[in-house]
DNA sequence: TATAATAAGCGAAAGGTTTCGTTTAAGAGG
DNA sequence: CCTCTTAAACGAAACCTTTCGCTTATTATA
């Protein structure tokens, strides 16, 4: 491979020179175009490694996920990425298939590929784990969680407003008569299922509804698990009139449970979903979901990790929430 | 950060004992706990970047994808990352969502990365751009192609015989009658979508059945086509009886389609999808779906690619394809 | 014309590791 | 006690850039 020294020689003028012409120093015309052809012919590309050694920085941004198919974090990691990318960032994405073993070490493995920014979607991370993995390197590596809050780290975090959110579409529910809510969650130990479950719970609260424990099914935010709950839910001697699915795979898994037992939502069932505008033009009668502001999240998360990348460390830890919206539609029946 | 020479002067051993300690040589037992612990207390990491300029080597494997939310692919993705991962390489994962000039951009940063390999999912790669690329470095970086064929392209390729098992799903709904068969098949430039097509119109032609034009429709292999043909075909004045639809995103689609509009399967159209055998667990009946080999090509494609990575070129280049396999369920109907 | 200021280019050190050829130490055999 | 062999450790070069302090050339200012 071509070096900066074969460059050198080949143009008779000095590395220095060369490495001014590539990170955009003063350097005469007439030795520009010199350089460039030279650099053209050799084929020379810069070495990334040796770089980095020098510099330290790697230009680089790690990004961990509990998995590639959660359609969540899929289209969050796009926006993300070309948002990176126009600042000269590319991004390594990892993920641990809901692994924990696997997630502390992806992410060690990130750290010391030396990216030089982290976004994390922490599924069994740990204060304690993330400081030690922190701790592979002298200076702190950038750091921002996405979406899911964990109990005692202290960090940058984008998070949405699930507890208001969730308590809006309950609220939205009661409205319309219903007492009897099913509630389709996630594992408790993520902060997203928690919060869910909080606003869903103050709603019932607020209107002075108990909560009924057997309309509370926990899954794992999956295809299947949004199945089958729905169905235990219909199943029950007393069924609830209404349900509240809050992911999407879980939601998609029900909608398809709902339409095999040709159970017609609204008349039969009301129900709201999570996350996702594509199903909701696809299915008809069109079913009132909550909106995450994705784009919203994917820009916030790009600045923020920039903004301390550059060294800016106003404001830290940034966590005031985002807004999340109902998209109303006609999923809900009223109930006399 | 702690450094060799950090640790060579806190044991008082030079530093390429230290170095062969890492690197698993011979060290004298007494000097091994010696250097374990000031490892441990000085908290050194190798640091990679300096190990891969001299080694040329980088222990990482680049995976390039159309996207991150095509099941398809996450799956295999996911069992090829754990089996590279068990022979020491970690996978940085890179999607293009779709876009050509990011496709050659991301491939470019792969390869600058100094990559020791890469997994390739082509979809705007044409042989000129991936030769072009690969003459980035040196020696030209092993590289396995999976799933789609590129005309022109001479490489390894881990492949799925489509063309034989789209014949035998349209002939399985010939062999129950049906005549009026439609395909929702995917973009033309993916030789995935074309090979499925040439099975279809093999099977028609083999039982003297006109392949009519109408009847094939083409999508973008998204869950919205799925919908949107399966509507099409089926608000067709003289609609088929039996459709084929053949990947995963769009059998959900089209299975939403089905739902919505209240179309029993089989009794009012018989159907078979592609790609998932979880929805085919969640769905009632469950419908007949191509399976293919997942967990075979995934493990082809990382065992190509390692034999590779470790300088065997035995069977270069690797093409053949790996046969996929019809789950017979009960989503078609007889037609007098 | 002399001086200052700026632009362009140079040389050498530094960054952290691996590798190769060499040296030292230790044990075996006579 | 001496040589031979092998194991363990060493030193220095090499990998390719960037950076910093200097020198030289050019232009502007008075």
């Amino acid at each position: 491979m071509a070096t900066m020294k074969d460059v050198s020689r080949c143009t008779g003028l000095s590395i220095s020179t060369i490495s001014k012409y590539i990170n955009g120093g003063n350097v005469l015309a007439k030795n520009q175009a010199l350089i460039g052809d030279a650099i053209q012919t050799l084929n020379f590309k810069v070495n990334r490694q040796a770089r980095s050694l020098k510099t330290n920085r790697t230009m680089t941004v790690g990004i961990l996920l509990p998995a590639l198919d959660i359609s969540f974090f899929a289209g969050i990691v796009a926006d993300v990425e070309a948002r990176l990318f126009k600042e000269g960032y590319n991004a390594i994405i990892c993920s641990f298939d809901h692994d924990p073993a696997q997630e502390a070490r992806k992410l060690a493995f990130l750290i010391d590929q030396q990216v030089d920014g982290l976004i994390l979607v922490a599924e069994h991370m740990t204060a304690l784990k993330l400081r030690e993995a922190l701790a592979r390197r002298e200076r702190v590596t950038p750091t921002v969680l996405l979406d899911r809050f964990v109990e005692g780290i202290q960090s940058d975090y984008v998070l949405v407003d699930n507890v208001r959110v969730c308590e809006l579409a309950t609220e939205q529910f009661i409205l319309y008569g219903h007492k009897r809510i099913g509630l389709i969650m996630g594992p408790p130990a993520i902060s997203t299922a928690r919060e869910r479950l909080a606003g869903y719970s103050a709603a019932l609260c607020a209107s002075e509804i108990d909560l009924c424990p057997d309309l509370v099914k926990v899954g794992d935010y999956s295809v299947n698990a949004g199945y089958r709950l729905f169905g235990e839910l219909i199943d029950m001697p007393n069924p609830p009139t209404a349900i509240l699915s809050t992911n999407y795979e879980m939601t998609l898994g029900a909608v398809t449970a709902a339409y095999e037992r040709n159970l017609k939502i609204p008349s039969e069932i009301s129900f709201i979903g999570y996350d996702d505008p594509q199903l909701t033009q696809i299915i008809k009668p069109p079913i009132t979901i909550v909106l995450q502001p994705t784009a919203q999240i994917a820009a916030t998360t790009a600045e923020l990790l920039l903004k301390r990348m550059h060294g800016d460390y106003s404001g830290f830890p940034h966590a005031a929430p985002l807004k999340a919206s109902l998209m109303l539609n006609e999923s809900i029946a009223r109930i006399k």
